[in-house]
DNA sequence: CCACTGACGAGTG
DNA sequence: GCACTCGCCAGTG
């Protein structure tokens, strides 16, 4: 039986799918929203397992550094995800990362003043 | 049981 | 801001 993981599972799924267009959140920030604190790993091991088809906005979750984490640099997910960014405005440096003073997701829930 | 790996991150120097 | 270490947890051999 694995209903607790799946359950853990849907609350991490949950939290992406709450990310707004143009906007990006880090997997540290999604697993902290999921309440599973320090667990950043596993909602990158959650996104992993989501189907092709998946209608979630993964490509918004990137590493606490800007930069997108895919097992190949190379590969042709990353640049799917990076192209998928920029169609909704979201930009990169020179060093292929993107500010996240500017565009990472602050939910209501998670601000406190201004 | 142990070692290693992987869509990660905070702390330290 | 970069490089390193250590912590996390699941899956695999």
């Amino acid at each position: 039986m694995n209903r607790v993981k799946d359950t853990l599972r849907r609350r991490i799924y949950a939290v992406v799918a709450r990310i707004p267009r143009g906007r990006v959140a880090t997997y540290g920030q999604i697993a902290w929203l999921a309440g599973l604190p320090n667990q950043a790993r596993l909602v990158g091991y959650a996104l992993s397992d989501l189907p092709d088809h998946s209608r979630l906005p993964w490509h918004r979750v990137i590493n606490a550094k800007g930069g997108i984490s895919l097992r190949s640099d190379d590969g042709p997910a990353s640049i799917v995800q990076k192209i998928r960014l920029e169609q909704e405005g979201v930009a990169f440096d020179d060093q292929e990362r993107v500010s996240l003073r500017q565009f990472r997701w602050m939910p209501r829930s998670a601000r406190s003043k201004h």
